[in-house]
DNA sequence: CTGTTAGCGCGTTCAC
DNA sequence: GTGAACGCGCTAACAG
């Protein structure tokens, strides 16, 4: 068996090797693979034939990454298990955009979870910069420990932090606005679908309690700009951003005595669930219940519905982040972005049945 | 302005002037924050107070991951886009498993795709072992490069590669055994909707040349079981797993003449898919068409059907993806594994309403 | 228990 | 255009 021992060779050639087998110096040989900087083209193709020979690779990337000061990875930094993350849509299109812009960069996106690798391990990663996404105040040790090292940080709708760059959406407007819209056509008793205040994901009936310990920043948002039209509006909170949750969300709301007319959901997921819950409760949408949802996703055949909801620009967001990585990492100072949603009216919003009552209920 | 240049000392401190300050050897001072060795409480106690005095965040991942020759880094190659891969939930699902058995040992998945770094990138990271999903031949450049880094590679449903861990589930055999049931229940003209069969996800007819340079190994395994059965059935190809493609690929299945009694799709959204075509063109499922899916995605509430599936284990084939790379890292040769799907009859077919023609049909 | 030594594999000076 | 030398930051051996 030819191995290491017999042949007195390491069993995988460094740079060394190689330029020792063509001749050169490391130096050179460096330079062939890498390509920055002057080099005979007869030393080059002595170089590459050297490493046909022995079967060499090109450069170690740990050791590259350590001389460079880079390793060309950009570290995605998810709160939620995989699975949780993942199921929404919006995310999937955000890290489609960041992949986009970073991919000229480097190698690729390294998913980091809290729960899968302790803090230690999430601030331990060759991580270039790094994007917060969906993240609350758990995240605090994983900042502070990126923030000594020196790596960018980029949050996606994160509260405001330090030397964070900010890549936002207009939540809380474009909640105010929907509930402007659903109060402007005669409604008074409405609630709330939100998507998870907690990292365990609990749902239940919104309470004063829950909305003042959440740390889901994006949700706390959304309920923050309803409740500048509806400030006694109710809610329940949903354990994700689907379908079934949204049902659940909506049999709960709509099985007690004095109902809302209207629900808005902080997902378009949930909003289609809360219609199914509606359905099964034989109220018409949106003749005896409207709806409006959020996302912008696009649900053809999905929902029957051409669903009230707010377009928010997921891809873009992704982007965005993208390029404020490229810029942080070029030295620069890219400007903090918030992105505007648009509403797209569909036809799951109509005046109330029994128009104006007095206040709003949970 | 307290900086590099006038303190003298370097920005970011390094585990030597840590251990400088701390009155100890750079070893001891290692030591310390690995935790992997014996060190008196007193020295670390020292250590760890320089270290907060210099804002010493802990050792270099790089330089660590050159020194122990480990980044605890797993790469996941995906051959699609990130938003094709993921927009099908078994790819999550997969994830998800790999994620958890994976956790325990590194810092996270790195995501890697063809098209966003070339196949010299995706070589090129900084990765313990490699996962690669969903791959063709294109891959073969990738596959080559880090076989000759000595990575661990493990492969999900991809053809055998020399050296390469497979994990593979009963594609053939389960697409063979709906075939039989479909034709148990008298079924004789049976068309298919596929996966893509190649990376640019065309859509169309399936043509015996699309069939023949097919790179979709599990299109292609699926095909090869129904043609077990239906050894002429023919069929469309799809662009993707989702929903829209199957309606699409249902209204061109069922426009034709003499149209399919049954449908079988390669996944469960594609059925779906299929499902709301046959509706929009008056057809009952299953009275005038059966339909059968695959993946065993829960769909409750998106189809009113309760589908016809193969369930497979997609969780489990992740999981079993991660502890093979935790055999393969730690010298052992682990088993390749091959799942096996399950049949879920639901009620989405039954005897066809013209019985037992003669043969198939494209 | 601690310190010393010696690299890991490479990229980058700076001379020639 | 090329080679020699050095050091990136850390850790595995050994020696004390």
């Amino acid at each position: 068996m030819i191995d290491e021992a017999s042949t007195g060779r390491p069993l995988r050639p460094n740079l060394a090797a190689v330029a020792a087998l063509a001749g050169v110096s490391p130096s050179t040989a460096s330079l062939a693979f890498s390509g920055s900087g002057p080099v005979s083209a007869a030393a080059r193709a002595r170089v590459l034939a050297a490493a046909e020979r022995l079967d060499y690779a090109g450069p170690d990337p740990r050791a590259r990454s350590l001389r460079r000061g880079r390793s060309g990875i950009v570290g995605v930094v998810i709160e939620d298990r995989l699975r949780d993350a993942f199921r929404d849509p919006m995310n999937i299109a955000m890290l489609d955009g960041l992949a986009d812009e970073t991919g000229s960069l480097g190698t690729g996106l390294l998913l980091l979870t809290e729960n899968g690798s302790g803090a230690e391990n999430i601030a331990g990663a060759p991580v270039d910069a790094a994007v917060l996404i969906g993240c609350s105040t758990r995240l605090d040790a994983s900042v502070a420990a990126f923030r000594q090292r020196g790596i960018p940080l980029v949050a996606i709708e994160a509260p405001h932090l330090e030397g964070v760059l900010a890549i936002d959406l207009d939540n809380r407007e474009a909640s105010r606005a929907i509930a402007a819209h659903l109060a402007g056509l005669g409604h008074r008793r409405v609630a709330m679908v939100t998507l998870p205040l907690d990292p365990d994901h609990t749902s239940g009936v919104l309470t004063e309690k829950s909305e003042r310990e959440s740390t889901g920043f994006t949700a706390s948002e959304r309920i923050r700009g309803v409740r500048e039209v509806f400030p006694a509006a109710g809610g329940w909170v949903a354990a994700g951003s689907q379908i079934e949750e949204g049902t659940a969300a909506g049999l709960a709301l709509l099985s007690g005595e004095r109902r809302p007319t209207a629900i808005i959901a902080q997902s378009d997921l949930l909003a289609v669930g809360v219609i199914r819950a509606a359905e099964r409760l034989g109220l018409r949408v949106p003749e005896d219940l409207s709806i409006v949802g959020f996302d912008g996703l696009r649900l053809d055949g999905i929902a029957p519905h051409d669903l009230a909801t707010m377009v928010q620009p997921a891809v873009e967001k992704g982007r965005a982040a993208g390029r404020g990585i490229i810029g942080l990492l070029a030295g620069e100072t890219p400007e903090p972005v918030i992105f505007t949603s648009t509403f797209h009216p569909g036809n799951t919003t109509a005046r109330p049945a029994t128009p104006a009552e007095e206040t709003t209920e949970g």
